[in-house]
DNA sequence: TGTACATCAGTGAACGCGCGTTCACTGATGTAC
DNA sequence: TGTACATCAGTGAACGCGCGTTCACTGATGTAC
């Protein structure tokens, strides 16, 4: 393990500056940021950021990927700062981490949640890190389960869902029952279907208290999955 | 009422044309549809469409304001269709219409409620048009407490939040508790967070079973809002 | 019923931009001997 | 420690496109008398 050279430590800062004036961009033109204006605000010609991204779709996997891992770890950590038999607080910080990643970073959480980027195809190594956050809430319920603080519903589950169950199931190490499993996904919709109504203006009327909203959400939520 | 003259005719038939044209477009560019490419695609000069669009915001505009529409007469129609009595398959017939008419016009659907296309803000008179199938779901719900075949939840609501469902509330002129409109605002997130995830391909696994899975969901949110 | 005039759909050229990507190049940084 | 060579960041020009919008115009349709 030598020291970076100083060319290493500079492509490394170069490519942050890249990132972040592209993620600066996201907010005026979405996914269709432009490559050249990205150049031009950081003082360089275009052809320049070829060396660091092959095409501006690269770039823009770079911003999901990063994205994905920032949303996951604050998920994460927001979930681990509590006593870890406080299922129904961990829940609660996973629901409001979230929620305040999305406001902080709006079109970054447009990009991961909201409609795909017309024309682009994200490619395979997005997977696992988009499945990070879910997976988290997975960690919690699947605890909450080992440690007998939650009876498991008794819904009725179609055939084809239990497959489909069994195979995100295999996704985390963890032990879940189906029907808990369900639930999970079927809170997890809300989760993000409320933080988009939000963040998109999709409410039928504008909503000032938003906080408070989100706050019973939760509840409802931790209803929902048996652990309110 | 004179009959429309033969120019008028011609009219209305174009601007529809272009209408259906732009929603063709809408699959592959997104928001970002091209003025340009949609003439081309008619046999008619770019400039040919500012006859009768005045800007490409405006047919944006034309094209969420049809789609809403759409959107709203297909939720009403289902839902109209079964006895009024029958509050849980009124519900239901909401959501699998709602469902329906993403899985059929999954474009159209993105731009009603998926990230907001890039520096387009939506007129004003987009806003009643929009409210209009989550008004729907009100009335039914209105209709069910008229009916005496639901319990309002004693859900404690913030001061606050309270506020914000009166003025929903007024919106429709129905009758209804607060707190039961509260949790229909909750599954109607979760009714959207849903078919986003479905149709932006958003779970943390391909799901095969969409439909089981989303009867479930129906069933989920019929109980959460006592009329399961 | 016929004519004069007004309306309006569509043309074609132009304005003033923008974009992603490639390529041969210069000059600085790093590496091996 | 010094030198020869390889690597690589950034340049500048070019390719081949695209776009929204305006404007003066032609010719067809509609209207009023």
């Amino acid at each position: 393990m030598t020291a970076p050279t100083a060319r290493a430590q500079a492509r490394e800062q170069m490519t942050e500056q890249i990132k972040a004036t592209a993620r600066e961009h996201l907010a005026g033109d979405g996914p269709n940021l432009s490559l050249r204006a990205v150049a031009r605000d950081l003082g360089v010609v275009s052809s320049a950021v070829y060396r660091y991204f092959a095409s501006r779709d690269d770039l823009l996997t770079a911003l999901i990927l990063d994205a994905y891992n920032e949303l996951g770890l604050a998920v994460d950590e927001a979930q681990a700062a509590l006593p870890p038999r406080d299922i129904a607080g961990r829940w609660a910080a996973i629901c409001r981490a979230t929620r305040q990643w999305a406001l902080e970073h709006p079109h970054e959480y447009a990009l991961l949640y909201g409609s795909p980027a017309p024309g682009y195809a994200a490619p395979q190594d997005t997977v696992a890190p988009a499945q990070r956050p879910v997976l988290v809430a997975l960690g919690v319920l699947a605890d909450a389960v080992d440690r007998g603080v939650v009876t498991p519903p008794s819904d009725r589950l179609p055939r084809l869902v239990r497959a489909d169950l069994e195979s995100i199931r295999r996704l985390s190490g963890d032990d879940i029952p189906a029907t808990l499993l369900a639930r999970l996904l079927s809170v997890w919709a809300q989760l993000h279907g409320t933080i988009s109504f939000e963040l998109f203006g999709r409410w039928p009327h504008a909503i000032d208290a938003c906080d408070d909203f989100f706050e019973l959400q939760i509840r409802m939520m931790a209803r929902h999955l048996g652990i309110g």
